[in-house]
DNA sequence: TTAAATTGTGTAATCGATTACACATCACTC
DNA sequence: GAGTGATGTGTAATCGATTACACAATTTAA
């Protein structure tokens, strides 16, 4: 590896010189910098950022903790990160919890130790162990769909999008709707979406029943066995349409429904949250949420760039949503 | 930040000794190992990565450059990259091209300098730039996808899938057999694909007309867009099925399709490469290849700690693939 | 009993950058 | 022509770890 000592020698100067000339900072003159250039040019040499960093304590990377990677909705938010971020020359650390909330605890304090600049937490479980844990890193930090006290959050208005998809549901004609979440542990996805359904559905004088009412894990399989649940347990009483909370556990009601004979929408009403790719070319197309996953994640990208910057940044910032109506309602 | 330092004065030790404890090197007595790991508890210390890479040449971090962050091969892939390096503690540097194949060329040099002990590419296009930077790098390297010259690479049996593909649509009788391509700079998907449709067509004795072939862009839409050109210039002289080589393209195809009032597979079939998640979710479900992308991910991983590791790496791995028949066909 | 080996700890150099400080030169200003 | 500010460059300290080397104490071997 070429070092700056190398450079300097090269270019007969010493190596505060180079490091004057590769960072704009103070004075070089022309000549000195165009000999440093040219060197560098030729070499191919790039500082160790290692180095750079210790001395710095800036290291150009940030950190991302994901609690699933490939699913659709941290790709995409991942992606427009990355999208704003590249364009700052910064890179992106990436670390997957897979559902583990303790790691969420490690990795902030391992990104910590690898020097991240910020790091963007994609929540699920909300504990005191955790917050206590971002408090302690003390390092610009920002969340995304879950509201963290204290810490900057971008969140999704999930309570205005469910009770909108269950008010239009409702406004169809609907009285009998059920309803596919995931453990109360979920701040965001597993209680606020359900309460917006239950609310909007007391809010219209119409009866929750307990049998309409499954838990599933985000999973596929999960939405296909809890349809299966709710239909066996309901009998006579059979809901004319499902809230399912999220894109995959809808599409898993609707292979279900399909295996049964259901004829979607007229025996059975779907929808969804999260306006997925493949949501659009199902059959019959999927009536979901969109939350904009790419938006979403270049505002955290350029929130956490002015976190870092020592710029004022609020607290909350609510996001928007926009329901998409298809065929399957 | 707590520092080594600061925990050897805190353990009245000298940071040497500090050092062998946390690395296991050297000897260090029970008792002065206990006291310091109890203060390195209590402070919630950890050893500054940049330092230590400075001094070791190593950082514990992998470099992963993809063409396209968000689609659901390179999602897929990472994460099988990511399960099995995680758990050797390693982490991800991401970088994305956005398929513009000069990144991938200024993200080696850019990961060279942030001391990635490796890096795995998800090349595209490949040309002698691109294998020159990979060789000036002189880094523990990876390929997935495409086979490149002197660089250990994992490389799909393009070639046999496809014409797999090929020869079970033939097998059902078809013998007019569209295909929906990509560009020729992608040797793998543009080159081996394409080949071997052709090559099967005619080693069956089957015609290839031009009008029958699209080239899209990986993206849905551009499937929809092939397939309206193809039915378009075909006129009377249809195919009665459409080899699509990306599931993408596939769904796009059948979409148009379907706005046509093409039955599939009755009017057309339709087949495609990758084994999405919604391939099989689809109506009809998709007939396509798995290329069993996570694996493939933590093969790469474990090949690449080998490299890291000095272990003799052989320079072709030749990946399996399974063919997928469901209703399309 | 003494030499050799093992165990335990510390001193100081080192990795490759940045930056405070010092110093020299040069051009203006009054 | 002395003082002042701008320009250009270098010396050396520093960031936080690892590690070669030195040395002392203790154990083992012969």
């Amino acid at each position: 590896m070429t070092t700056i000592n190398d450079i300097a020698k090269m270019a007969e100067v010493s190596r505060t010189t180079v490091s004057r000339a590769l960072n704009n900072s103070g004075y070089v003159s022309e000549d000195v910098r165009k000999r440093i250039m040219k060197i560098v040019e030729e070499t191919g040499y790039m500082p160790s950022q290692s180095a750079k960093s210790l001395r710095t304590k800036r290291s150009g990377v940030v950190g991302v903790i994901l609690p699933r990677l490939s699913t659709e909705t941290s790709s995409r938010v991942v992606r427009g990160i990355n999208d704003f971020l590249a364009k700052q020359g910064y890179q992106i650390l990436l670390t997957d919890t897979e559902l583990d909330s303790d790691k969420e605890i490690d990795y902030i304090r391992l990104l910590k130790s690898r020097h991240v600049d910020g790091i963007i937490l994609l929540a699920t479980n909300v504990n005191d162990r955790l917050l206590k844990a971002i408090h302690d890193a003390d390092i610009p930090f920002l969340s995304i769909g879950q509201e963290l006290p204290g810490i900057t959050s971008l969140v999704y208005d999930d309570y205005h999008a469910a009770s909108d998809l269950t008010n239009m549901l409702i406004h169809k004609g609907h009285e009998k709707i059920g309803f596919i979440g995931v453990t109360k542990e979920d701040p965001a996805v597993g209680q606020l979406r359900s309460k917006a359904y239950k609310d909007t559905m007391e809010k219209r004088g119409l009866p929750v029943k307990d049998h309409w009412i499954g838990e599933g894990d985000f999973s596929i399989e999960s939405g296909y066995e809890q349809m299966k649940r709710i239909l066996k347990n309901s009998l006579s009483d059979v809901p004319t349409a499902v809230f399912a909370v999220t894109d995959r556990m809808a599409i898993g009601a609707i292979e279900y429904l399909k295996e049964q004979g259901y004829r979607i929408p007229e025996d059975m009403a779907v929808v969804g949250i999260g306006a997925s790719a493949m949501s659009k070319y199902l059959t019959p197309s999927l009536t979901t949420v969109d939350y904009f996953n790419e938006e979403v994640g270049k505002k955290a990208g350029s929130l956490l760039l002015d976190k870092i910057n020592n710029k004022k940044v609020e607290k909350k910032f609510e996001l928007t949503y926009r329901l998409i109506l298809r065929d399957s309602v």
